[in-house]
DNA sequence: GTACGTGCAAATATTTTGCAGCAGT
DNA sequence: ACTGCTGCAAAATATTTGCACGTAC
């Protein structure tokens, strides 16, 4: 048998990690998770969020984002959808555009191989950052 | 004077880390940037690696992608071009795909705040990883 | 009862940085 | 000569993991 199936269990630290994504607008990084969930379970610890957070992104009930180099964030709307990232403060936002379906077809004929889905970001100046003069200047 | 403006040099070392990077069709890691220039010049540090792979970005002269969670991959090109993602080999390849300035114009609209550019990476199954079979499965 | 999950702490992996001497312009 | 750059090694950051005990099912 090559392929094990775990039985994944609903502890009450997974749960709560999940509310939290769920309950936020912003995409929160690994350790802002664990800051917000320690203030309803002060006992839990880093590693058991990172491995919560894996166990949920493998499962598909949120979704892991990377830009910059850096750290992960996550994402608690596990529906397929776009971003928007402020140059300037790092702000992870959701873009109310549609999913362009026509992407991953115009795609397959320019690559090698088989397409099966895409991901776009919008970079910019989010409001906030745009409200501080940054909007006066020419981006770098 | 609230900028200061740096003169940059071009050392050996810079010289030959864009070489490799301008010589690659892959996008590769640090690391692997460090093993190869190590062929030519072996006393060069990683350190240094970094700190030329960071002066090189903000200069605009290669560009810094970051996928998955882990490492960032750096592209000789600098000019605005998409990306395929393999999922299961990880390896990133350039698409052959005019970049759709429209889409900065549809998010606008989207957006609260400015928006200066986009990002799109194609995920899906290479050549190679197709054809072990992989592509006779469905995807996960 | 079984075996997945947890807290803790140590280990990894990746990237950054302080420092004294080196080198591009 | 001025000041950015280098190699080295240590530090900082982010994430993973071994272990013994706990708990969802």
């Amino acid at each position: 048998m090559p392929f094990k199936l775990i039985r994944h269990r609903m502890t009450r630290q997974r749960q709560i990690i999940l509310e939290v994504l769920r309950g936020t607008g912003v995409h929160p990084t690994a350790d802002v998770i664990y800051e917000q969930v320690r203030k309803i379970m002060p006992q839990i610890s880093l590693g058991t969020v990172y491995r919560n957070l894996r166990v949920l992104t493998e499962n598909g009930e949120i979704q892991e984002l990377s830009y910059g180099s850096s750290h992960s964030r996550f994402d608690g709307n596990p529906s397929d959808h776009y971003h928007f990232v402020c140059r300037e403060c790092h702000a992870v936002a959701d873009v109310n555009l549609p999913v362009m379906n026509k992407i991953n077809t115009l795609a397959a004929e320019a690559v090698n191989g088989r397409v099966e889905s895409h991901r776009l970001e919008i970079y910019g100046l989010c409001a906030g950052c745009c409200n501080n003069n940054l909007c006066a200047k020419d981006p770098d």
